[in-house]
This record gives structure tokens, sequence and C-alpha cells, in this order.
RNA sequence: CGGGAUGUAGCGCAGCCUGGCUAGCGCACCAGACUGGGGGUCUGGGGGUCGCGGGUUCGAAUCCCGCCAUCCCGACCA
């Protein structure tokens, strides 16, 4: 909060949330801070996921769960630290976590004789005890995901977006043949770019990781990557194919039905707490957070009107909307809270992100009905009390829709095409947001653009254009470019 | 890990340059009263080893050294 002393600003004294338009990024703390999702404590770059963060993720998790859950995959558990020798058995594995792992190298007074490393991801411990359990071609495939929480020593660190320890889940899978590993991949892909657009409200594009983005150790990267309310990408969730790079390191070997010894086909994929920062900046506004519906702590807010004898008017007939709302599903809260007043309460609700506020007084109870409140627009409405619930419920099915168009339109304003390298550059240094451009399919190219204008190769989406020979001009080289590659600034 | 900035009550800050008595202010918090349809008013209160550790000094929030944490800009990453 950069706030000093305008008294007659009185709304950003009490909010104490930064405009996005001054600095996004304090905005993006403010945020975080006065909603009480996290907290920082008192380790480096770890942080306190508060109840109300905490119950954003669950909900990411139910919905996840349910959808892994519905393409045949199951939960497990592996230990929380790895071995260093198994750490090094997957060359590019090790050379690409090594300098981000946590070490252990003793346990009560005695020195480790091999030490430890706290996982920065699992599938060296996975690895190994695949190796053990899949014998034949019909012990595959084996579709294992697990809700865990690992540690990568960042220099950097950014409540939600990237703290040295988060929670996230793993999937691993392993298979008898290549193309079902990359099927699975996809489909995962898939699976995530459904969610994101359904349950968060947040578009994303899915497509296929340049070599330099490539998760260290497989053969192929995909990701899916969203746009920031300031206009920066934000990678919210990778699916990886692992080839045979993984089953050779760990000898996950199985007899093949031509009787032949073979090596699986794996592949992983997860997505992070950092979703919750995705959410954060791809709807939220000056007042605060807005939460999609479907994730929402709290769906509706009713906000009794408090005058007079209230307790004994109002507060029953709210009571009792709370209790209709809820035996349909829905998560309510009544703030019934006497110390404050109710524009206090709107405000509150309204920085907390609630999606629908339900107004309850006593000239509503008169006229038998409602005022409701949309946190997305801001639009207020009388609603008779007949069929309310299914109004309600109606109204949010409304506001997460509305907030997933007002995304994709966001986005598609913010997605231009450039065919110049000078064309690119402009874009990049004014607002930012995506940018399609041909590209050769060289790292070097890659890494100049890095360079010169701080954006980074996002992905080659799915659907995107691709050449064999004869592409337009690579957009910073010049030679014969092999597909429509799009770029950003991220996090 | 390099460059920069910050750290004083839950939050936002003043005080530091030029050392000195009991460390202030706004919001928040507690009690009571009046209030209540967009962040109410009044009265009375509580809360601080001034980020941590050393040093200089009769005396340190203030000066010096070291460390830690956070934020911003780079390099690295979900």
């Amino acid at each position: 909060m950069t706030q000093t002393g305008d008294k007659a600003d009185k709304t950003a004294l009490v909010t104490e949330i930064t405009p996005q338009s001054e600095d996004f990024s304090q905005w993006y703390l403010d945020v975080v801070r006065k909603a009480e999702l996290s907290d920082y404590s008192p380790v480096k770059g770890c942080m306190v996921i508060r109840p109300y963060g905490y119950a954003i993720w669950e909900l990411i998790q139910q919905a996840l769960d349910r959808r892994f859950k519905a393409t045949g995959h199951v939960n497990a558990y592996f230990p929380l630290f790895i071995p260093q020798s198994l750490l090094l058995r997957e060359k590019e594995h090790v050379e690409g976590f090594a300098p981000q792992v946590a070490w252990v190298t003793k346990g009560g007074d005695e020195q480790l004789a091999e030490p430890l490393v706290v996982r920065p991801t699992s599938e060296v411990v996975i690895g190994t005890m695949y190796a053990k359990w899949i014998k034949s071609w019909r012990d595959l495939p084996v579709l294992i995901n697990q809700w865990a929480n690992v540690v990568r020593w960042e220099k950097v660190t950014r409540p939600f977006l990237r703290t040295t320890e988060f929670l996230w889940q793993e999937g691993h899978t392993a298979h008898e043949t290549e193309p079902e590993a990359q099927e699975e991949t996809l489909r995962i892909l898939e699976l995530y770019r459904e969610f994101c657009e359904t349950e968060l409200a947040m578009p994303v594009v899915a497509g296929q990781k340049s070599e330099s983005e490539k998760f260290a150790g497989a053969q192929k990267t995909y990701s899916i990557e969203g746009l920031m309310g300031d206009g920066r990408a934000m990678q919210a969730g990778t699916s990886h194919n692992l080839g045979q790079n993984f089953a050779k390191a760990f000898e996950i070997q199985f007899q093949g039905r031509d009787k032949s010894l073979q090596h699986a086909w794996t592949t992983s994929w997860g997505v992070s707490t950092r979703l919750i920062g995705g959410v954060i900046m791809t709807h939220g506004d000056d007042s605060g957070l807005i939460l999609p519906p479907r994730v929402a702590p709290y769906q509706v807010v009713i906000v009794p009107i408090s005058r007079g004898n209230w307790q004994e008017t109002v507060l029953p007939r709210a009571q009792e909307i709370r209790d209709d709302l809820t035996a349909t599903g829905l998560r309510v809260m009544l703030d019934d809270r006497d110390a404050y007043t109710p524009g206090w309460k709107f405000a509150e609700w309204e920085m907390r992100g609630v999606p629908l506020r339900l107004e309850i007084g006593p000239k509503d109870i008169e006229k038998n009905q409602v005022v409701l409140a949309r946190r997305d627009s801001r639009e207020k409405a009388f609603v008779p009390m007949a069929g309310l619930t299914a109004h309600v419920a109606g109204l949010l099915d409304t506001i997460q829709r509305a907030l997933l168009d007002r995304a994709v339109k966001f986005r598609e304003e913010h997605t231009t095409r450039a065919d110049t390298y000078e064309e690119f550059k402009r874009i990049m240094d004014g607002r930012p947001g995506f940018v399609i451009s041909p590209w050769c399919g060289d790292a070097e190219c890659e890494a100049q653009i890095k360079a010169e204008t701080q954006a980074t190769l996002r992905n080659i989406p799915m659907n995107a254009v691709r050449w064999d020979a004869g592409g337009p001009p690579c957009i910073k080289c010049g030679r014969p470019a092999v597909a429509e590659a799009w770029f950003a600034k991220a996090y």
C-alpha cells in the first residue's frame, strides 16, 4: 500500500488496495493480504495459506480430482525425500533441478551416509517404484496421481505464483506404447484446459513448449498459458511426455506381448496452488478479488440490513434463506455480525470476491423480496422471494459464464499478430499481451528474442499453423518458419 | 545470485539527518451509548523489548558494523 494520506479518497484509505493501473504487482500483494488468502511466514519464501485461500484450493482439488478419477486415475502417496543417488540417474533431470533442490544432510546428530533431497518433483521416486511394480504388459497402463507438497529453492518468490514450498498434484503414468503415452499427455492437457475454463473461468492456450522451455528430462512438454490482467502470461499447468527417458534411467521394464523385454513409456503432469494466483490476476479489479462461483468458498453472502430490532425481524428471514440455499448445495455465508454496518460488509465481501450478495431488510420483507448484487458487474436487482433459490443458482451460472466471456474478450484484445521484428518489439514495448509470430524453430532465435524484448515463447498451440517447408520468414532471422508461436512476457 | 529500496502496534506512516525526559499519528482493535439500504458518530480504553545481533556513548529508534526478511529491476524457475 503506497497510499500516503489523501483523506479525500476515503475508499482507497479504507481498502488499502493499490489500484491496478498504478502498480499491478502491489495490487496483487494487497489483494492476497487483505482478502486473507495467504500470509508471509517466518520461513523465507514460504507462505501460509490461510483458511479462505485454502478453501479455494480445496475446491480446485475436488474439481480436478473428479476429472482424474473419471479418466481412470487413482491417488497414492510417495515419500518427501529422495536419496541423492536416485536423483542422479536421469542426467537432464538432475541438471535441470540440481540448482533448485533443498538438501537434508543430517538426521538428529548424525551426518547422513547419503544426503537426501526434498522432492522438487517425484519422477525419480515414482519411477523407482514403477520399476518394481511393472513386470508385464498386463500391468499397464499405470495411472497414478499424487497430491503433495514440493520444494524448489527459488531465488525470487511471490505468494501463490512462486514459493519455495508449494502444493500441487503430480500425475505419473506408464504405458505400453509410445502412442498411448502421447495420448495420455494430450488427454491431460485437454483436461487441464477444460478445467481452467469451466471452473476457473480462465481461458488458456494449450500448446507445445519449445526445446529450451521443455521439462528437464522430457521428450515433449505441453503447457496451458493464461493471460493475466496486466497482459503478462502465466503458465497454469504442464503435461510431459517423458518418452522412455525415465523408464531407461530407472529400469521400468516389462515383457511385451511379443515376449521381448521393453521399456515403458511414461508421462507426468501437474498443476499447483499457482492456479489461485491465476484466478486472482485474471478476474480481480481495484476493489479486490472476484471469484468465479465454482471455486468461491462462499458463493452467496447474505447481509441483513440491521435496522431497529433487526435481530427479531430480519435475521430469522435471513436464516431461512440461508438454510434454503444451503440445502440445494450452495455455499452461503450469513454475515450476522452486529458490530459492522451493512455498507462496511458490502465493501468487505466485495474485496474478498464473493460472487453474489443478497441483501434483506425490513422493506424487502414487506414487499416479499430481496436485493441481489453481482460482484462482477455490480448490478443490483430486486428479486421476489418466490423461486429465489432457482434464481440464485441461475445467476451464479450467469456470473461464471460472464467471467469467462470477459476474460476471453480481454485475451482477444491483447493478442496480436506480428510479422516483422520491428512490429514485434513495438508491441512488447507498449501494451503487453500475446504476440503471435512465425518462428524458425531455432533456440538461438528464441534466446535472442528473450534477451532483447523479455518476451518468451510461451508455446505453439495445438491448432497453430505449421509448415514443413516454405513457411513465412521467421520473425527474428528471416529463415522459413516452422510454426506460428505465441510469445509473451510471463510470470 | 547481482543492482536498488524498505523494515517503528494488525495495516499505513511520522520521528532518525542534528543521540536526551513517558516513542507519536490515522485506520483497525476493546468497552459503552446513539446508529444502521454503500466502508457511521461520540466518549473512554488496550496494544511497542523501534527486524535481529554486536559496537560507539553517561545515554541509541536515531551514529557505526554484521546478519535476516520483504518489495522492485535483472539472471534462473510452476
